[in-house]
Parts: C-alpha cells; structure tokens; sequence
RNA sequence: GGUUCUGUAGCUCAACUGGAUAGAGCAGCGGCCUUCUAAGCCGCAGGUUCCAGGUUCGAGUCCUGGCAGAAUCACCA
C-alpha cells in the first residue's frame, strides 16, 4: 500500500516536473496525530528543482493523487507536508483479508541459506546471571524475528567448557570439596561449580596477600602464586588429555549442563546445536599454525606465537602461549570454520556484550588475514551491559544477580500480586502456578528485551517486578480482556461484509491502521536485529485497543454486522497480540 | 593516554535513520467500576534533547571542539 502511493507519487512528479526523484527524496511517513491524515508525504526535498512552494506543489501533487487513486479519501497540505486521508474500506480490507489468520506478518522462509546466530555461550565454571540473561533473551528473540521475516535460522550456543577459568574451580574442588556433588550438597551442579570457583579466586587472594608481603612484586604475583602455578600445570595436562585431569572435568561440567539445562528450559531457551570449546579449539590450532607456516603469523623467541596488527592500527595478538596452550581467540577462529562447514551460512551472527567489541574486530581481521573469505559473514550483535542501581555486578562483592534467584523473586512477587487483586478465585492451582510463571517471566523478559539492545540498560528490581503501564502483565492482561470478550460473544461466523464503512470510529481505524503496520514492524525489527522495535508496537497498539475497549461497548451494539466488525477486529489484535509476544519469547494467558 | 560507545522530563526508556508542536511508562496530583476483566481508562503537571559552534528549507539525529560517564587496549574469557 505504501509502495502503491510512492509509486503513484513518483509517477506523478515526473509528470508534472519532469524530474526523476530518487529514493531517499521519496519519503512517505505516518501522519502524526494532531493532523489529519493517515499517511504524509514529505514534498520538501522538490521544492529546489521544481522552484515553487512547498504548499503550492503539495497541492498539485494532492489533487493528482485524489484523481487517480481511489484508495485515498481526501488530502490537505500543511506546509510542506502533503497529508493523504485513505478511505475506510481499505482499513476495513486488511480486517477482512487477515483477521482469523494467526501467522498473519510471519514469513515462510524465504531463503534456504541459513543465518547463524550464536548466542549465551556461558562459562562452565559459574552460574547464568543477569549479564545471560539478557544475552540468552536478546539471541532467542532475535532468531525468532529473523525466522519470522523469512530466514532460515540456525541457533548455536558455544560452551566455554576448557581453560584457565574451568581449571580453577576443578582445581578448587579437587583441593577442598571432599567429594561434594549437587546430589549430596542439594545444590544445583553450576550452583556447586561456581561455589568453586568463588572459593579458588578467595583463596588466590589471601595467597597473593602473603606473597606481596614477602614482597613480590605485583606484576609476579600470578608466576610466583602456587595456586596458579597448579591452575595451569592443569591446563597443561588437559591438554595432554590426561586421564584423571578429563575425567574430573567431564564429571564437574556434567554437573553444570544440568544445572544450565534446568535453567535454559524455565527461559524457554533451545539451540540447534551446541559446539563445545573443547572440541573447537584444536581446528584453531590447526589454523594457527598453518598460518604460522605461511607466514601470516609470527613466532617470538619463547615459542608464542602471534598476529601483527599494527598495520591496521592495532596491537599484536597473541594466538598461542608459549606453552603451546590456545587462547580465547584461538578457539573463536576454529568455532568460526567449524560452524561455517556445517552450515555454509549466509550470515554468521554473535550475540556478544559490547565488551568484547574489540575481540570480534580482532577476529575478523584475523581471519581477513588468514585468507578467509567468509570473515566477512561475521557480524558481532552487540549488545550493552546491564547495570545495576549500586553499581556493576562483582561476584566478590556478592553483588551479582543470579538468573535463577531472579526468576524466583519475579515468580513469587507475581503470585503475590496476583492475590491481592483476587484473580485466581476461580482458576486451579496448576492454571495458577502457569499463570505465575507466564506474568512473572514475562514481566522480567519485556523489561529487558524493550530496551535497544546496543544501549546499556539500568536493572531497578523494583521496576523490573512492576506490573503496570508499558510492561508485558499489561500486555497479558489485554489479551486475556479480548480472550474474554469473545467468549463472552459466543461468536462462531462472524459476518461483517455489509458493514457500513462510515461508521468506523476514530479509535478503531486507528487500531487497524496499526495492526497493518505489524509486518513492517517485523521487517524493521530484523533489519535492526532489535527486539525493542516488536516491544514497542505491541504495546502500541495494546494502549489503543484498551482505550477502544474502554469506551466502546462491544456487545451492547444494536447493529449485529459491527458487533461482528468489532469481534473480528478484537480477534485480529488478540492474534496479533499473542504473535508478537511470541517474537520475544513471552507468552500469553487466556485469563488473569 | 589511544580507540569505541553513550548523554533526551525527578527515574526508566521512545522518537520510523535529517522532517511538522520531542513522546510513553513509573513516581506525583485529580477524576472514572449498577454496563464485555479497574493488572484498565481519562485529565493535570513535568524539557535550553550535556555545552559551544557549524552544515540547510529543516538538527535530539550529520560535522568540529569541549564536558561527563561506560567499555576496551591481557600469555582472562
């Protein structure tokens, strides 16, 4: 329909001017509120080579359009501003063409090559915390938007599972555990790792605390630490795949994937495939060293070896230590060639914090160096940090929000809500407990997903577990409303083909013009890759239906084709609704 | 110090990528349940878009220079 419109506009400017206007000359907007209209066209930017004012060509261009398009109602022109009026029945055709259909705005793939996101990758020695989750909800939702806008999407997640970092709770259990599992502690496994790992970094500081007091100096305290020294003599052996080293391992990380799968479920998170660090990391040494023996790479006198950046304006990188161990970067380079084997991807995205900009720009060049033409289907999603109201998370400082404490509180403030308000009075206790965990896991992931992914965003508990004005319980609540009133209709046919359109009120060509609006707003979102976009219009268009809802009696219309009319439309906006919460993972009740 | 990002109402966030009079929510104040769910609706109040220049018909958005904050510049990941 737009399209339609600029088209004729184009069409219309070349007529009349004998100018051809390009894109960007040619802007079509939403009209804004205070005038009339529906949509504007912008008529400035011909002004110069038609060489009349703004309103005089506006004008032209206006009674044109009304001749020829008998879409269009009625124009008016403000300045320079050319705003189009379109009939009702056109607002009224989108009811008829897409109201009973729930995938309305939802693509069929429309490219078989995949897309792959990656995204969570967690750590195998702690537990998720906020920092995941909005890791784990931005990579969810993003791959269901660009399923929705006709991708074939492929969500990976890379267990950070070997390294210095897993040595050091191994290291730390084996030392002081006596034998503690998650079934005897009651402690969920990435519960009981992290314990770990706290107590190694704990035990790291009272030892570096002696050591500065013999006086080491600060830069050799990590070589002179026992500790460390014992970290890495296990890194060593893991590599060498020593057997007792591998076997601790694989029994402490089980643990964790437990704990991890518990988690990701009660998120309503899931991956295609999962690749392990550890399987990863070789293909990276592989790479490493080919590029070594090519000359792409440089080896120091102790044996590291390295990438000269500095024509590019950067440091060296190191890809090998001396000991021959890999790095971060070495295994993000063999996960890169893996996962473009097995999928030969269009695209290959990374849902990783803003932190690690500069790693993923690395990478990159790394791999451009390397002579991989497929360096450039990299694309790192970027995304801010989350804040809290004291400060940044620090696990030494117990400040860090555990994801599972966090559903916890979310779950039991929603139960308490709920109660207060006298909702549950006629629902069961399994209906109740689901209603708890859709209210509050929803409440928690709109919080989070509204926010523009590149921008760090504030964590206030308080706000998090509020459950009014723009927030998914209100989002809930309204399709829980629609959900109501067509049961209360009772409606199995509804018929509203001789429904007159002049009777269509302010307030529901407004809700249609937006529900038209939702497949550009999918489009936008994975253009963007950004959530907020779907956030936004949901509750856009949620605000308008409940202001309809309010005003407009439905059942109580004498006119059986606009009850019908109204159905349908409240029908379209339920869809609608639920298909849009759907993008960011959230679910919807049909009472609350 | 270098690089990158951010700065919008008391607070948390929008603003269709350069378009009209910068919008929501929360918090505050005032109204609305005999009528389809009040987790709702309506109204009031709240702004030098960090500062100073510049670009043009037009700037929160672009360019330059400041100021403030964050991230990063690891043989951590």
């Amino acid at each position: 329909m737009e399209k339609q419109i600029l088209d004729k506009v184009k069409q219309l400017v070349r007529e009349l001017y004998d100018i051809e206007a390009a894109g960007k000359q040619l802007l079509l907007q939403k009209t804004l509120p205070d005038f009339e209209g529906d949509y504007t066209v912008v008529v400035f930017p011909f002004t110069k080579a038609v060489g009349k004012p703004p309103h005089v060509i506006g004008e032209e261009i206006g009674i044109r359009l009304k001749e020829s398009m008998d879409i269009i109602a009625s124009y008016n022109v403000v300045k320079g501003f050319l705003n189009l009026s379109l009939k009702n029945e056109v607002w009224l055709g989108v009811l008829k063409r897409n109201y009973d259909n729930k995938d309305y705005g939802l693509h069929d793939i429309i490219d078989e090559q995949p897309v792959v996101i990656e995204f969570s990758s967690p750590n195998t020695n702690k537990p998720l915390h906020l920092g995941h989750v909005r890791n784990n909800l931005l990579g969810e939702s993003v791959a269901r938007i660009l399923k929705a806008a006709g991708k074939n999407v492929k969500k990976v997640n890379l267990i950070n599972d070997r390294g210095i970092h897993i040595c050091k709770s191994m290291l730390a259990w084996q030392k002081w555990g006596k034998g503690e599992s998650p079934e005897s502690s009651g402690l969920k496994g990435d519960q009981l790792v992290g314990k770990y790992y706290v107590m190694f970094d704990q035990e790291l500081k009272k030892e570096k605390e002696k050591l500065a007091k013999q006086g080491v100096s600060e830069d050799e305290l990590d070589n002179e630490s026992i500790l460390m020294q014992e970290a890495r003599e296990m890194l060593r052996l893991w590599e060498k795949r020593d057997k007792e080293v591998m076997q601790l391992w694989s029994k402490m990380n089980n643990w964790v994937y437990g704990g991890f799968h518990e988690t990701y479920d009660r998120m309503g998170i899931s991956f295609d495939k999962i690749y392990y660090e550890s399987d990863t990391y070789l293909e990276g040494k592989k790479m490493v060293l080919d590029a070594l023996d090519k000359g792409i790479l440089i080896q120091k006198d102790d044996g590291s070896v390295w990438a000269d950046l500095r024509k590019h304006n950067l440091d060296e990188k190191i890809l090998l230590r001396k000991d021959g161990t890999s790095v971060y970067m070495t295994q993000d380079l063999g996960t890169a060639q893996l996962r473009f084997r097995d999928f030969d991807p269009s695209e290959m995205l990374y849902v990783v914090g803003n932190e690690q900009d500069y790693h993923f720009n690395v990478l990159q060049i790394v791999l451009r160096e390397m002579g991989y033409s497929w360096a450039e289907l990299i694309k790192h999603l970027s995304y801010g940090m989350v804040e809290l109201p004291h400060g940044k998370m620090k696990s030494r400082e117990g400040t860090v929000v555990d994801a599972d404490d966090l559903m916890d509180e979310m779950y039991d403030t929603a139960k308490a809500m709920t109660k207060e308000l006298g909702k549950i009075d006629d629902l069961q206790s399994n209906e109740a407990k689901n209603l708890f965990n859709m209210v509050s896991l929803g409440a928690l992931k709109y919080f989070i997903l509204k926010v523009d992914p590149k921008k760090n965003m504030m964590f206030k508990p308080e706000e998090s577990i509020n459950f009014n004005g723009n927030t998914a319980p209100f989002i809930q609540y309204t399709h829980a409303r629609i959900k109501s009133l067509l049961r209360k209709a009772n409606c199995t046919n509804l018929e509203f083909e001789d429904v007159d359109p002049s009777f269509m009120m302010d307030s529901e060509r407004e809700i249609l013009k937006k529900l038209a609006l939702y497949p550009s707003a999918i489009s936008e979102a994975a253009e963007e890759k950004s959530p907020s976009v779907i956030a936004s219009y949901s509750f856009e268009l949620v605000k308008l239906y409940n202001q309809f809802y309010q005003d407009v009696p439905v059942l109580k219309e004498k006119e059986r084709s606009v009850i019908d009319f109204r159905l349908a439309m409240s029908l379209f906006v339920g869809h609608v609704v639920r298909s849009s919460m759907t993008l960011l993972g959230i679910d919807v009740p049909d009472k609350m």
